[in-house]
RNA sequence: CGGGGUGUGGCGCAGUUGGCUAGCGCGCCGCGUUUGGGACGCGGAGGUCGAAGGUUCGAGUCCUUUCACCCCGACCA
């Protein structure tokens, strides 16, 4: 992409009605445009990151036997109705609006009803089970308060997850390997290190739920972590009790600020028995699947991972999740700077590299200051300072030191095999 | 939903006890000089002052109502 042609701008000054640093750097960056609270645009740029999130999810779910669906946003009434929930005293955070005809339809907010109730027409025999199935998809929430920015939002994009089990050793076996996935997904976030596997409520069938809950200031959930053991636990059901059955010391905990990333728990049979979602076992009698949610916020890890990893400069991003992988910055009109240039946007964009162009008539410091705000990984200066030595000067996003490359070594770095190897973060 | 705060060109802000043509910075347009870390000069364009009603000779400023946004709290499938 070229950022002559690129629609939205960088802005030095942010606007005041947002405090939270997610937002602030998002909007200043050009990645989100906010259209009202707890509503957010996502533009050119927060929309590859976003797909660049959902690409590694989907690699990861699908390693794990997921099935990718995407089921509508509009909610019968009748349906929820069958499973108590449809009521707002029972979910209080429920959009609701009419068909023309009259009778009222929910937005959707989870989807454990829908999915229930479709598979009803495909699951009959132990045959058809075990399945995993999940979905990419923007959620409704009428959230009494929005706030933190992208963290807490009205509309947001989330990966919603369900396990159909037989038994419940099926079941455990499921929602184990789906937790294993889970962290690998986050270190591929680049946020393994700040993410912690956290006991909370929740859990209907399950005493506690598994939440994952990454660690920063700005969170809105409180954790006693115990560093050392890699777990945490949820300020909801922090007690002596708890404490005890996880084999945790009160010393060695320490209190910490986090936000949800992920909640997976089970389900049991509660929708599976209501909503008649039986099979037929190997002694021909009939049963309840055994079910379990996995839940992970596509948007909100974006906005994670803008507040954690992002500096005094900008956002910082990791390579697989960056809007482009590097920033072709042109300085100076002249034509073997040009020609050098082209060539290099046009090489990398053929091998399939997502790649900025920055040809645009600027002084070098506004370019160097916009990719450092937006936070792409490599940067690749072509100016008549080497340019006549046909060479490129290329610099990682959070180092300070620039190397002189000629195109077959950028062109080996940001396609080769030597991309995987550097560290995302340093 | 309770408490606190804020609404003035696209963005950030100023605007005195009510007073004259509503200012400043950024950004934008034109010209020129510049050109490796957010350049400078000159000249421009751009505003129903969140909305509605009221008080007044006169309202950005005072009163009433209302809407929106932010923060704290409650809530959070």
């Amino acid at each position: 992409m070229r950022l002559s042609e690129l629609f939205t701008k960088t802005r030095k000054q942010v606007p005041t009605d947002e405090t939270s640093r997610n937002a602030r750097l998002l909007i200043q960056a050009g990645f989100i445009h906010k259209e009202m609270a707890g509503v957010y645009d996502y533009l050119p740029l927060g929309v590859k990151v976003l797909d660049n999130i959902s690409k590694i999810i989907r690699q990861e779910m699908n390693a794990v036997g997921g099935q990718e669906v995407r089921l509508t946003a509009l909610q019968s009434k009748e349906l929820w109705q069958r499973t108590g929930r449809w009521d707002d005293k029972v979910i209080d955070d429920w959009f609701k609006t009419k068909l023309a005809s009259g009778s009222e339809l929910g937005l959707g907010l989870t989807h454990e009803e829908p999915l229930t109730n479709l598979l009803t027409d495909y699951v009959s025999s132990y045959k058809d089970l075990p399945l995993i199935i999940y979905q990419i998809q923007t959620k409704f929430r009428n959230e009494l308060r929005a706030k933190s920015g992208i963290f807490r939002g009205r509309e947001f994009l989330m990966k919603d997850m369900y396990s159909f089990a037989r038994t419940q050793k099926e079941h455990e076996q499921i929602y184990g390997l789906i937790r294993k996935a889970y962290f690998k997904t986050f270190k591929r976030f680049g946020i393994g290190d700040l993410t912690y596997l956290t006991f909370a409520s929740g859990g209907i069938f399950s005493k506690f739920s598994d939440e994952f809950q990454t660690l920063t200031e700005s969170g809105e959930d409180n954790l006693y972590l115990d560093e050392r053991k890699k777990v945490a636990v949820n300020n909801e059901v922090y007690n002596a009790n708890v404490l005890h059955e996880l084999g945790l010391k009160k010393e060695q905990l320490q209190q910490k600020k986090a936000v949800e990333v992920g909640n997976i728990f089970s389900l049991g049979t509660k929708y599976s028995k209501v909503l008649g979602l039986e099979f037929t076992n190997e002694s021909g009698q009939r049963e309840p699947v055994i079910m379990g949610c996995y839940g992970m916020g596509v948007s909100r890890v974006m906005g994670v991972l803008a507040e954690v990893l992002s500096d005094e400069k900008g956002l910082v991003w990791p390579l697989e999740i960056a809007p482009a992988k590097a920033i072709i910055i042109k300085l100076g009109e002249n034509q073997m700077v040009n020609e050098l240039s082209e060539k290099l946007y046009k090489g990398l964009t053929t091998a399939g590299v997502e790649v900025l162009y920055d040809d645009r008539d600027l002084r070098a410091g506004k370019k160097f200051a916009d990719a450092d705000l937006m936070g792409i990984p490599y940067r690749v200066v072509i100016s008549e300072k080497t340019a006549d030595q046909g060479k490129y000067e290329l610099k990682r996003r959070t180092q300070a030191q620039v190397r002189l490359q000629d195109y077959n070594g950028i062109l080996k770095v940001l396609t080769g095999k030597t991309v995987g190897k550097l560290s995302n973060h340093s």
